[in-house]
DNA sequence: TTAATATGGTCTATAAACTAATCATAGATT
DNA sequence: AATCTATGATTAGTTTATAGACCATATTAA
């Protein structure tokens, strides 16, 4: 089941899509854009430029951030240059975690 | 077309996904997690989750932010209610703006 | 008000994601 | 070193997203 749009999504993952999308939506109409101009440039349907817009939480988040980065929609608020640095910053201390996990269950820790 | 992963990424976008993947597979390692038992919380499969850990563009945005908020890596450097916040504020922003666009082209600001 | 067009919605065909099962391997624990 | 298990990868089958065309409506501009 590729989680049907009617099944648990926690509030926090839907205020996060939805959010992305409304942000979208605003910078593209600030700039004069329209949803099949922007589509283009994605290279991908108006109709999925509205759904994004939407925050529906079946699109590809490829087809998301695509749309996200050509209207100047920041991720994680960082540049171009602080993405990549933090890619590399991860994936350091990624290589210092063991590479496997050992029991099934412990404690988990969502407080943030 | 539904934007194969052979085709034009910007380098923006594939670093966001694959610095969340990162983000996701380190927290859920430091947890002392399982892929499968983290699939199960968040009613996907192991295979998905590996998918979301290497950042591919093909995934669903609602499994990948699920996961994300499951594990506790915040979207958008925000907290669930600094989020809920920011879609208010965004919401309201949006509807001091035209609901419909003009010309085609325009001036792209794509410099954040 | 009228004309032009952007948007929203719906439909069908197609491409792709997702699941589930399986296997091989690497890693961790005793 | 040996055992147990998590991980990585692959495959086949099912479900879903996406494209593309279309129509109706709303919005903008003249």
């Amino acid at each position: 089941m590729p989680k049907p749009d009617n099944r648990p999504y926690s509030r926090y993952s839907r205020d996060a899509a939805h959010l992305l999308g409304r942000l979208i939506r605003r910078a593209r109409i600030q700039q004069g854009l329209t949803a099949e101009a922007l589509a283009e440039r994605a290279g991908i349907s108006r109709g999925l430029v509205q759904r994004i817009e939407k925050g529906e939480m079946g699109c590809a988040i490829g087809a998301v951030f695509e749309v996200a980065a050509i209207v100047g929609v920041p991720l994680f608020e960082a540049s171009p240059a602080e993405l990549a640095s933090r890619v590399a910053e991860t994936e350091y201390t990624l290589r210092l975690l063991p590479r496997s996990v050992r029991t099934s269950d412990k404690d988990v820790k969502d407080d943030f």
